[in-house]
DNA sequence: AAAACACCCTGCCTGC
DNA sequence: TGCAGGCAGGGTGTTT
């Protein structure tokens, strides 16, 4: 499930490859992506053929794909199982193959994703599209303990779920959140207006969480890959997520690693480390 | 206005 | 061995 971390290895690894191609077609499988929307091909078209990928670029967990100048190109969400790949047109589409970009000299960027929680839609320019213009700021980038603390405020929502909403802070996922929350010592369901006061270590546990998953080139639980299809190595350095049962290594197994469900979601922390 | 929830989807895993 | 059912949870849109 590509959150941050895993969209920034991606983001890194497509860039090179991508910049200076020049598109020269777009094809879609036809089926619809996320929540069962066509995907709009002809505007993707429009914005793309002919023109050159200028860069490649991160925004919470889009990808943003900027073609030519003034600020127009393709935005792309991985979902859950979503995979964005530059393979030489010769080699077979892997299977759930869904939007496929010819590019001058005889690759493809290929989007592939089996579960279709993924998008891609076309900007022109790219801020113009609403899912962008709602995002919170990115943590690891003009967000700091006093902005943090203001966002916070008055907001009666579980913590855990004010740092899930996008517009609040941009590219925290269900993993993320559970680590961060658990290396802060803040238990997932306090109010968010009332950990305001630690929002300082909150950041600082985010951001902690974050980059050691860039260094680490992501989360793989079973789907997410690279640009180069490879996995990335973070699972092992999970210190709650998906380990109910488990002693907590942040006081050294005194307590088990607890789980909870909300909404469908599973929450991971430790009881003794996280009071409410 | 903010919060809660239903919805979209497929593959893997468990239990009978 | 096969098959049904549960689970995973991104973002969006609707209801409370």
């Amino acid at each position: 499930m590509p959150e941050l971390p895993e969209v920034e290895t991606i983001v890194r690894g497509l860039a090179p490859r991508l910049r200076g191609r020049r598109v020269t077609g777009v094809w879609w499988s036809g089926r619809p992506l996320h929540l069962a929307r066509p995907v709009d091909v002809e505007g993707l078209r429009a914005v793309s053929i002919g023109r050159a990928f200028a860069d490649v670029r991160r925004l919470g967990k889009y990808i943003l794909l900027e073609v030519g100048r003034g600020g127009a190109g393709v935005s792309v969400h991985l979902g859950m199982t979503g995979r964005l790949r530059v393979q030489a047109a010769g080699e077979a589409r892997a299977p759930h193959t869904h939007v496929v970009f010819t590019l001058a000299g005889g690759d493809e960027l290929r989007f592939a994703d089996a579960r279709r929680f993924g998008w891609v839609a076309a900007g022109d320019p790219l801020r113009a599209l609403p899912a962008l213009a709602e995002l919170g700021p990115d943590p690891l980038d003009g967000l700091d303990a006093a902005g943090l603390a203001a966002r916070m405020e008055g907001v009666r929502a579980p913590v855990k779920a004010f740092l899930l909403d996008q517009s609040r802070v941009a590219g925290i996922g269900n993993i993320y959140a559970c680590e961060a929350l658990h290396l802060a010592g803040i238990h997932p369901a306090t109010p968010a207006g009332r950990a305001r006061g630690r929002a300082a270590a909150l950041l600082d546990g985010v951001r902690t969480v974050l980059e050691g998953a860039i260094a680490r080139r992501g989360t793989t639980l079973r789907d997410y890959v690279d640009a180069d299809g490879m996995g990335g190595d973070n699972f092992s350095a999970l210190l709650v997520y998906g380990r109910e049962g488990e002693p907590c290594p942040r006081c050294g197994g005194k307590a088990k690693v607890k789980r909870s469900v909300d909404g469908g979601r599973s929450t991971f922390f430790c009881g003794r480390c996280q009071k409410r």
